[in-house]
DNA sequence: AGAAATTTCTTGTCAGACATAAAGAGCGGG
DNA sequence: CCCGCTCTTTATGTCTGACAAGAAATTTCT
């Protein structure tokens, strides 16, 4: 494991900002983490060794830890070493931690559980925002329905703005806890569309099931506008589950 | 502030292990953040002075920082100081951030919002937990239904069993992200009693309310068990927020 | 006045040392 | 032989002081 200052893909351009050494490694061992590469009971190597084989001070890689231990990746104890935390101890919800499980591509599993929490959630979560919502909230989801139907559902510019729809009704709630479900949520839109858009030849277009949502919430309608949603989460699942089905016969087939 | 390596109480009893510097820091300036003594936008005294006012070396100071910044609370920039975060970017399902808010009384709208929260997860996850229960997790929550029983909801054994009713129902949904809310759900439910333990005479039972939303998981019966988890949820809230009006008028009265 | 160079300030990183707790080995006594 | 105590070991915990780097503020030059 090499620490890299910027995240993998092109150094000079303007994309992201610098990470910080800590951030880096913390990412880093989170990768390793939430892949399984590291299993829960493992002892991580020593602050000197671990520091001293990536070249950076032990201070820098101590504060990498403090951040996965906040996130409840790993708990240090004195001379028993840093160990990594049961799955049930992790923050998943952590935007972070989040992030870092969809790097990779989720286990059917993963998935499930993710679309059921939305399927849970943000039903409710749009009849609420149809009670509440302002005229400012309209204005956001409008907006970010138009960028869904200008850039399309493969561009990155559309997968941002089919996230800003869902993050905009779930502030639009005005509920804190909901709004702060966002990054979950918006993990699963984004790598969900992202997968059919890579994987799936027809992508079914779920502009149309997001406008009925959007809709019922400016007639101010808060059962339309659960029922709205929870045709969209289920279909968006059903999308999701026939692409694997197709990959995984693919793969089966290749094999 | 001063740092303390105990949390608050008494320090020679075996209760608590000892917390290391940064976390007692992190908590100390989370406390302050949460409770707004601190707002989004302010910047924190810089390093060096705030490390040597309490005493504490920079790293330490800056490792709690680092656990602050995980968490969503702070964000660090060169040159400008360490600033909190718009209230937005918490990560007001971490735990410990929730922790924080729940060692002051919340107010009104945060507990609402946490309580529709429950609204909307724990009736569904009830009925998950119907469906895929296995015998050791009736066997949990008969155990949590007992110590409730037996300890009353006024003492600490007796909300500590009530949280493990909760946290158990919650784990046998079989859904890693909907099991780690437990910790939410947990606040709420720990300060509910808590709140209704210390200021309300009349304390109604709860008791018999779990006791239905269990008969209905161990008969494997998801709708009985969601709609009594509803019933549950509606009625703690209900007796959190009477409990709320009356203190309200007696201060008022008294003021 | 406007742009470019410079200063300045704050966090970021490094290096090495000592402190401390807890696991494990070793030893003594029951 | 087993139990419990002490001592050693070892990893994290903490401190100190120094320098690097980047961004804001200021100054200087055109």
């Amino acid at each position: 494991m090499t620490v890299m200052r910027r995240p993998a893909g092109r150094s000079g351009r303007a994309g992201r900002k610098a990470l910080r050494i800590p951030a880096v490694i913390a990412r880093d061992i989170g990768l390793l983490i939430v892949s399984g590469r590291y299993q829960p009971g493992d002892v991580l190597h020593g602050e000197i060794e671990t520091s001293d084989r990536l070249q950076v001070s032990r201070a820098a890689y101590r504060e990498a830890v403090r951040i996965l231990a906040a996130k409840g990746l790993v708990k240090a104890l004195r001379k028993v070493g840093t160990r990594v935390t049961p799955r049930e101890e992790w923050h998943l919800l952590d935007p972070d931690v989040l992030g870092w499980i969809f790097e990779f591509e989720p286990d059917d599993e993963t998935l499930a559980s993710l679309f059921e929490l939305r399927r849970m959630v943000e039903p409710e979560a749009a009849a609420m925002a149809a009670a509440r919502r302002s005229d400012e909230d309209l204005r956001v989801m409008a907006k970010a329905l138009q960028g869904m139907a200008q850039h399309g559902l493969q561009s990155k510019a559309g997968r941002l703005a089919d996230q800003a729809f869902h993050a905009a009704l779930l502030r639009a709630t005005r509920n804190a806890f909901v709004a702060s479900l966002t990054a979950s949520v918006g993990a699963a839109v984004s790598w969900t569309t992202f997968y059919k858009g890579t994987h799936s030849r027809q992508l079914r277009d779920s502009l149309p099931d997001h406008q009925r949502v959007h809709e019922a919430i400016v007639r101010r309608d808060p059962k339309a506008a659960r029922m709205a949603m929870i045709e969209l989460v289920d279909l968006a699942l059903r999308d999701t589950t026939d692409a694997r089905k197709r990959i995984g016969r693919k793969k089966r087939a290749t094999a």
